[in-house]
This record gives C-alpha cells, structure tokens and sequence, in this order.
DNA sequence: ATTTAAACTTGCAAATTGCAAGTGCAAAAT
DNA sequence: ATTTTGCACTTGCAATTTGCAAGTTTAAAT
C-alpha cells in the first residue's frame, strides 16, 4: 500500500485515502454483520479477494484503528477481526452506500440480509447493529 | 477504466465497483457543493487530480448516469457538469464520510464550508442542499 | 490573422492489483 | 510420536491503473 499522505485537509479526501478502494468497505461490511470473522471467512465472501490484498488491507485497516485482531480462543494460529468503535462508526456510511446500490442499481440483491430491515427503519436497525457488536465487546 | 463487470450482487460492492476509488466521490463532492462546475473548476480542487484521471472519472460517472454534462451558455468548448437525481442520492453517503472522517481523522478541515452545518443538523442541511441543486435543474 | 486558453489526449514510468503457487506452523489424525 | 491436514499468510510475476509532464485541438479574444 502507499504512503499515508494526505492529498488535503478535507475530511472526505482524508476519508478516502483510507478506505479509497474496492475492498475496504467490504471488510467492513463483513465484520457489520457477522460480528467477527477469521482471516479465511473473509476469503470465502462472494467477491472472492485475493488473499495478498485481504492481508494487506487487514493490515492497514488495523493500522487505522478501524479493525482489531484479537487472538483466537486456544488457537496460535488463527486470529479473530472485529470492528473498534472507530471502524463500528462507519456503518453509517456503509448503510448509506447500500442504500444507494440497491435504489439506483439493477440485479443488487433485494434480499440482502440487511436492506430490507434498513429501508423500514433505518435508525432503529443501525442501534440494533451496534448493540449487537458493542455486547461483543465484553469479551 | 475496467469493464462493468460486478463482483457480486451486494449493493454494497456494486456500489463499490462504480465508485470506490480515491477521487470519484471527490467530484461528487465539488458539483455537491458548488452545484456546477467546467473542467478547469475541477483541476483547481485542493487534490490536485491529474487531467486523464479527470477526464477518465467525469465519463465514467456520465456513463453511470450519476453526471450530466450539458452545454456551457455561448461557449462551444466547454462544458458543464451537475449531478443528475442518482448522483444527489449519494449526498447522503458522502455527507456520512465527512462526518466519519471529521470525527476520527486529525488534522481535517473543521472550517469546512459544511462540517459545521451538517453537524448542528443534518436533514435540515441535505434539504437545503437538495433544493439548492434542483433549483438549478429548472434551466 | 494571431494569440490565448480551456478541455482534453498521449506517452511512459511507477505503483497497485490480481492470479497462482508456495511457505510456515500449529492442530488434528493416525 | 510421527505424519498429515488446514489455516494464515507470502511471494513472484503479469496485467491493469495511476500519476506526471507534455502535447493537441478547437474556439474565443485581441
């Protein structure tokens, strides 16, 4: 990945010298409605990532502090992602792009397991998420 | 660019494919704020776009209906660029990626010509907006 | 008629992406 | 106890994309 240069001081020109790309916003999405995942559940989503690119986005992503790698209960190996309270506040943004997708763009999937709960209510889903992940976090 | 191929049927990541990289949302930005800008307007922003990564952005986003590119009054070389309807439903996104990234992110624009007002309240602020930039649609 | 200027194009080097194998190490199986 | 399996990454390399610096084109101004 590149250096962390600033273009300029414009949140949202910061914003996306983070999470610019195709694949980091997936990642969260995943870690949004799964909780936690293992470096090999993200290898099994249907956008089928390369795996130099999942490593090197995990990477960057918890060098952000928008993801944290904790370890895998009696497991040296493996290593379980969830989302930090920074990386839980994107979920707004990420919402707000589902939203567009499935509103301006054919053959989105209207099934998706979240859509439909969003577009009924959207505040009350994005409070149900949250305390979802964050009871996670007793842990 | 790259072919219009999806990587899956996630409104999410079809969202992504068509503007998940480091300047699209960018553009999105600028005619957000200033509601029609030429080509030379764009080269002005703050990030300094080099003019093939422009040019390459602004016919892709006309190509996905988020741009329109119409006619400057007298003048045959230039044009200008506005959001259509698809590309002001992604307001909302971009105004979650400012907040995100002036909540979490140092050194970001607290002046910012909208952070302030989006902060004290953010329907009243997208309403604004909205109507400012489809008044502009009567012409 | 000549100059200026804005809107792109083009050429090329550098960085990033994506694919396909490989590596390393711990846990499970034998 | 030794082998085998499985998961979490690495590595090498080709293909695509990015970024920089110059063009080129066409119309407007002088």
């Amino acid at each position: 990945m590149k250096t962390n240069e600033k273009r300029s001081d414009c949140p949202i020109s910061s914003s996306l010298d983070i999470f610019g790309d195709k694949w980091s916003l997936l990642i969260v999405r995943d870690l949004m409605l799964h909780k936690t995942r293992t470096y090999g559940d993200f290898t099994k989503a249907k956008e089928k990532i390369a795996t130099n690119i999942l490593a090197n986005r995990l990477q960057a992503l918890e060098e952000q502090g928008i993801i944290i790698k904790s370890p895998y209960p009696d497991n040296k190996v493996r290593g379980l992602y969830k989302l930090s309270e920074k990386g839980v506040d994107l979920i707004p943004a990420v919402i707000e792009i589902a939203l567009w997708g499935n509103n301006h763009l054919s053959d989105t999937d209207e099934s998706s397991p979240f859509i439909e709960e969003v577009k009924k209510n959207k505040v009350k889903f994005l409070k149900k998420i949250m305390d979802k992940l964050m009871a996670n976090d007793a842990a």
